[in-house]
DNA sequence: TACAAAATACGAATTTTTTCGTTGACAGTA
DNA sequence: TACTGTCAACGAAAAAATTCGTATTTTGTA
């Protein structure tokens, strides 16, 4: 797909991320199993997708064993921020409050969760 | 690009939703010449963008006058929900938490706007 | 009516993203 | 050593999204 500017991971390469954010540095197999799980995914087509993100900086590649080790390059907090941010420009014109709105409203939150956000409100009206 | 399955707008075509949004419905031009003050874009390429949403039901043609005006078939409210719904699985495993805790991080908010966010917080722990 | 301006229709090219087949290298083992 | 399974490299095809040139239609106006 084209991709705007401000643009950071596409959809496959976000896939990928997450997958080594939860289990931390893993082959490209490991990382096909999960995705495969999920969607019907070929080997080699993680492999090549995997190979171009570190050939982007997106990935770190320890060559050392005969199966490569893939790590991510950017943390999940920037990246998670950076989506965000652009989200918050692309479709609502920057207005944090209605994304949160949204957020709420999109999926059913326990009151536990509900609790810990009103913490990190308190804390961001401190600062 | 491919896009996800549970895919929404692309890119260029939420651009094209956010401007009708704000602005009511409205010709191909005037929203070419919003685009455009963006992202360079050709007039044509504007026109083909918003027949192909209409195609495909994203936009409402209305045909009575030489310029046909559109609008978007799809409310603001459902899409944003979507599309925060959407980033809430592919970047945050679900955790509406960590996603709020990005968005307050990802950009200054003013104290108004964290009040009217607590007072949101209380509705949705009451229902 | 003839011309110019402005719009839509159409088709195709371009770019970006995703997918995968094939090949050759390497490692373990019978 | 010869065989087998696993892997990375590579190139190219396919799919999706974006862009735009050209032709045609319509409308206003000289």
């Amino acid at each position: 797909m084209a991709r705007h500017k401000t643009s950071g991971p596409t959809d496959r390469e976000l896939t990928i991320l997450r997958i080594l954010w939860d289990r931390g540095p893993s082959t490209v197999r490991e990382v096909n199993e999960v995705m495969d799980k999920d969607r019907d995914t070929g080997y080699t087509t993680t492999l090549k997708l995997m190979q171009i993100m570190a050939e982007k900086g997106l990935l770190i590649r320890d060559e050392s064993q005969r199966q490569h080790v893939y790590k991510p390059a950017i943390t999940e907090e920037k990246t998670q921020k950076q989506l965000v941010g652009d989200l918050l420009e692309r479709a609502f014109s920057g207005s944090a409050e209605k994304l949160v709105m949204r957020a709420l409203s999109a999926k059913k939150i326990s009151s536990k969760e509900l609790e810990r956000i009103r913490e990190m409100l308190d804390k961001f009206k401190g600062a």
